[in-house]
DNA sequence: TATTGTTATACTCTATAACTATA
DNA sequence: TATAGTTATAGAGTATAACAATA
């Protein structure tokens, strides 16, 4: 092991953090923050979702996430229904004022996307994705 | 924006959230944090760093880093010495039993990356490396 | 006056586990 | 008994600002 800036955990850990450290102070002052983001952008990618299924999309807690939603549902962001085929289940929706906050959102995540890709092809850009996902894969072989 | 897994950002945070966590889990047995961690990495990169200095290198908020400091003098891990060159300045150096958690550490370190790059070339790692390091530097064009 | 580091406070996220209600 | 989600609590990190010592 050589220098810490060798490090891939430490260069991954020091580029997200900065970014979403960014990206937070950004969105606040809309009232959104880079949680309440994910959980938006999830309910955007397919609405509907349960609780359980959001927290592994979104990376977030199960207990954070009941408290996030708690408070994104008291500012009508989203909206709690109990599935029906289930009563276990909790199914999470977007309500206007989610809809219309996403579209003020997307236009900055896609401005963090560009800036954090600057100079890079098209295609450097894709084998960084690529890489970032098989690199989450491989953490499967450590016991979670 | 297509789906969450196209957005870079999540990607990052994603897989270095999970790399953390599985540090963490893993090196709390032996009386070490994720954040103890890369104090001892930098000061085995370079001893006697002041802690400004070490909060930039390491990403640790410097009034958290203070916090981590105290409770790793106390282990004495590590050692605050006074610059006499300039009596604000306070420079950290590795204690005995610091550089013994440090070898104990560094191969947990090493199997880490191992695992997060397993079926990497090493020129596909390096040039993953380097991504995040551009990565990391086009974030200077959004203001701190 | 500016800089280095410490202290204080409020807030957020996590980890863990107990709990409720369903199944 | 197991599962989905909520609630409770303690711990760790962050943001922010005030502060002390020194330059």
């Amino acid at each position: 092991m050589g220098p810490l800036d060798a490090y891939l955990p430490y260069l991954l850990n020091r580029a997200g953090a900065r970014l979403a450290a960014a990206f937070e102070k950004d969105v606040r002052p809309l009232g959104a923050s880079l949680q309440a983001w994910r959980v938006l952008a999830a309910l955007r990618e397919r609405d509907g979702r349960r609780m359980g299924d959001l927290s592994e999309t979104t990376a977030i807690e199960v207990s954070t996430l009941t408290r996030l939603v708690d408070g994104m549902e008291r500012r009508r962001l989203v909206k709690r229904q109990r599935d029906p085929a289930d009563a276990r289940v909790v199914l999470l929706h977007v309500a206007p004022a989610g809809r219309r906050l996403t579209a003020r959102l997307l236009p900055i995540a896609e401005r963090y996307e560009r800036t954090a890709l600057a100079g890079f092809t098209p295609r450097e850009a894709e084998t960084l994705r690529q890489a970032l996902r098989r690199l989450y894969a491989n953490m499967d072989r450590l016991p979670r």
